[in-house]
DNA sequence: CGCTTACATGAACACACGTTCATATATCGT
DNA sequence: ACGATATATGAACGTGTGTTCATGTAAGCG
């Protein structure tokens, strides 16, 4: 039997990545590390938009950045995202 | 490249999983079939609640049930669900 | 038949959430 | 030093969401 925090915990990762701009920010940046403006333009959402999603993503620890100069250039935690948006998407493609 | 519409579907899929009454559901489900009685009593959740619950999974084909007399059987839709559940779990017990 | 049990559902309320807008900080170019 | 660029963040506003409460339907039971 799972802890309740972790059942807990589980709920808000899903919860952070239940929202279109957030997944969308995600799995842009499961194909390549990009800096801020860049997800912005990509998306075509606002840049604080955008800052306050990667904030999101970042307190799950689903994302990480490094900052060169004035730019901020997020990346994907782990591995272990990229491979829970992989199942995902084979649950929503073999449903339709 | 994914569609827009598997994102989206995506998006929708984490959100419903992002509850926690809602995953906590699910995480029963993976481990055997439950009426919805059984479900309120084991989670302590309102049986108007869990009726609640169980047709936004529904909705999300994420469980499906089958009706026994007056008792509704559910179970998770299919082997993706608890898949996506596990992947998460390793996700969450690696940050902690 | 009533009565109980199992489940579903609509309305409503309180709360959470995502965006925008305004503004702050820090870095770069000139 | 000054303006422009890149990012972060707080406040506020409209919208969405989960629960409760009340009620409805349908099946089993005496």
């Amino acid at each position: 039997m799972k802890s309740v925090e972790a059942i807990t915990s589980l709920a808000e990762t899903f919860r952070v990545l239940g929202d279109p701009t957030r997944i969308r920010i995600a799995f842009a940046l499961s194909r390549e590390e990009l800096c801020v403006c860049d997800i912005a333009n990509l998306l075509g959402v606002s840049q604080s938009a955008v800052s306050h999603s990667l904030r999101t993503l970042r307190q799950m620890k689903l994302v990480r950045f490094r900052k060169e100069g004035k730019i901020a250039y997020y990346a994907l935690d782990d591995d272990h995202i990229a491979e829970l948006l992989e199942v995902g998407f084979g649950h929503v493609e073999e449903k339709r």
